[in-house]
Order: C-alpha cells, then sequence, then structure tokens
DNA sequence: AAGTGAACCTGAAGGC
DNA sequence: TGCCTTCAGGTTCACT
C-alpha cells in the first residue's frame, strides 16, 4: 500500500478535480471492501459539495459542506483514478481512460467540478484491504480510525526528544517500533527500512536502547529522526513510490522507488560511500526487513 | 501490557 | 504451456 507519501500524492492528484465538486452521485459495486461500506454512504453524499480534501497519516479526508467526512484507506492495493467523461464523449476523441480495466472498481464518485466539467473518481482496489468509514469534523478526534494515531513524520513534530519519549522502555526491534502507527503514523515497510538504512541503525535493536536512563534521546535518536523526517519528505517531493500497478491519480507514475538505497535490494552493495557492505533481507514479524548489517548497529 | 503471528484477498513472478 | 509456491506498500484480531 500506499504509504504516507504515496497517499500524499493521491491527495494532491485528486484535489483538482474533487475540491469543490457537488457530488452528483456515488455506485457502490459491491457491499464491502475489507469491511462493510458506509450504511446509505451513497444517501449521505450524494448533492453534498466537497469543501476540501485532507490527509491524516494514511487516510484520506474527503471533507464535506455539511460537516461530513469520508475516510479513505487504500490497504495495500487501493488507488484512485479520475475518468474525464466530458473528453470521452467527444466524438473521435482519444478514450484512453475508458480503456482502463474496470476489474475491480467498487466505488465510483460522480462529480460535477468546481470549473464545470463532469469527472468520476473511481477506486479500484484489487485485494480489498482498503476501507472506507463515515464520520463527521467533530467527531473527527474520537473516530476509532484516527484517535490512536501518532505523530506525522512530516514537519517539525517529529524532533529526536518526540522520539525518544515514543521508544523510551520498548524491548521491541526499532523497525517493528517505527510500524506502529500509534507512535508514528503513516510510515510503511517501505520507508521504515530507508529510514533505518539512513540512520545506520540495525532494524532488530531494542527500541529503547536509543533513549537515555534519564529519558532523553541519544545522539543516534535525533539523526534517525531526522532521517525519517528528510525521506518522508524526498518521497513526496518525488511524487511517491511506484511499485507494481501503482499509479497516481492522473495516471503518470511516482519515481522515489529509484532513490531506494535498501528496500527490495537484496545482494547489492550498500551505497554508503565508506561501506562495502551488501544489502540483505530477513524476516521481522513476517515481514521483508532489507538493511546492510556492516554499517546498520 | 507488550510483542508476535495469523488472517483478510488477489495477482504477479519464479521454479519445475 | 501450466501448475505450484512464494511474495506484495496494511491493519485487526487472537494468542503468549
Amino acid at each position: 500500500m500506499p504509504e504516507l507519501p504515496e497517499v500524499e500524492t493521491v491527495r494532491r492528484g485528486l484535489q483538482p478535480a474533487m475540491e469543490g465538486a457537488r457530488i452528483a452521485g456515488v455506485e457502490t459495486r459491491r457491499p464491502d471492501l475489507r469491511f462493510p461500506l458506509p450504511e446509505r454512504m451513497a444517501d449521505a453524499l450524494t448533492g453534498q459539495r466537497i469543501a476540501a480534501l485532507g490527509r491524516r497519516a494514511k487516510y484520506l479526508l474527503v471533507e464535506l459542506d455539511n460537516g461530513a467526512v469520508l475516510g479513505c484507506h487504500l490497504g495495500m492495493s487501493g488507488s484512485f483514478r479520475i475518468e474525464d467523461r466530458h473528453a470521452a464523449a467527444t466524438p473521435g476523441a482519444f478514450h484512453h481512460a475508458r480503456s482502463k480495466a474496470a476489474a475491480h472498481d467498487h466505488v465510483v464518485f460522480h462529480l460535477d467540478c468546481a470549473d464545470g466539467g463532469k469527472r468520476e473518481v473511481v477506486y479500484n482496489d484489487p485485494r480489498r484491504f482498503g476501507f472506507m468509514f463515515l464520520t463527521s469534523r467533530a467527531a473527527l478526534d474520537e473516530n476509532p480510525y484516527l484517535k490512536d494515531l501518532g505523530l506525522e513524520p512530516t514537519g517539525n513534530a517529529l524532533s529526536g526528544t518526540a522520539l525518544s519519549g515514543l521508544l523510551a522502555g520498548r524491548k521491541a526491534p526499532l523497525k517493528a517500533a517505527l510500524l506502529d502507527q500509534r507512535a508514528i503514523a503513516g510510515l510503511g515497510n517501505i520507508y521504515v527500512c530507508e529510514a533505518l538504512w539512513r540512520a545506520r541503525l540495525s532494524p532488530k535493536r531494542a527500541a529503547g536502547t536509543l533513549v537515555r536512563k534519564n529519558g532523553a534521546p541519544t545522539e543516534r535518536c535525533g539523526h534517525l529522526a531526522d532521517a525519517i523526517r528528510a525521506v518522508i519528505a524526498d518521497a513526496i517531493a518525488a511524487g511517491g513510490s511506484s511499485l507494481r500497478d501503482y499509479m497516481h491519480a492522473d495516471g503518470t507514475l511516482g519515481y522515489f522507488q529509484h532513490s531506494f538505497a535498501a528496500y527490495d535490494r537484496e545482494g547489492e552493495p550498500c551505497q554508503h560511500e565508506d561501506c562495502d557492505g551488501m544489502i540483505r533481507r530477513i524476516v521481522q514479524s513476517g515481514r521483508s526487513t532489507f538493511y546492510c548489517p556492516a554499517c546498520q548497529r
């Protein structure tokens, strides 16, 4: 799935079509994704105007004028695409959007956009690990999916001091602790591997070892906080990573995967200039970890 | 309480 | 060619 940089890229891709648009109708082509779709979702959304498209961690938040909020999580394989109805209806037009496979198109939002055009925003998700829920702006803080989410790894909130508070006393491997959405919200398997490689920290090290006895962050804890913020910022700037058929709402591909230093690079030489180690793949709590045993300690 | 592993589901890729 | 196994960006739930 899309980790935070991919979700942010999707948000930016959908924003021009969705913000200010009126929802003319919603098709739900099956009753459930990972969980049942919200009761009467189409009724709740139809006729409403979209005030803003937001994001919290890996959740996309469609905020309506009436205060309702549709939350969307893309799971592992979820994606959105935009289809321009006007262009598709023009005789002789290039029907690129129409030729897309409709398999696994589960939800279609019909929009009357702010620019006067009619578009469809289509949610596609082969594995159906994604899910949607309805809440309201007033109830966001108590929503079960959102209320326990930790710090965003963007901006300045994630300092070394903040990170040490999140890791203090934890015996779980650093890899597992960073994947815990209640601590930092938005990191996934790829960016945790990349951040640990940049900070030269072993994914196997107990998380609490980055904190001094008095609770202060070690120097390396500060470096890790910096590495996390940097890798997330770099990935967002690159438009996310495109693995398999993952694609942006506008059909373009992110290119951050070309910048992976560790993830999916088993057997390749470590790219740190002063290191002659080799990237290795291990399994931690059932998921692949890629790291350099020579320089990540 | 915290940490680990299974389950959810489909498709792509590699081995034989 | 086809059949089989393994693996995939995440989260929740059940167990130790």
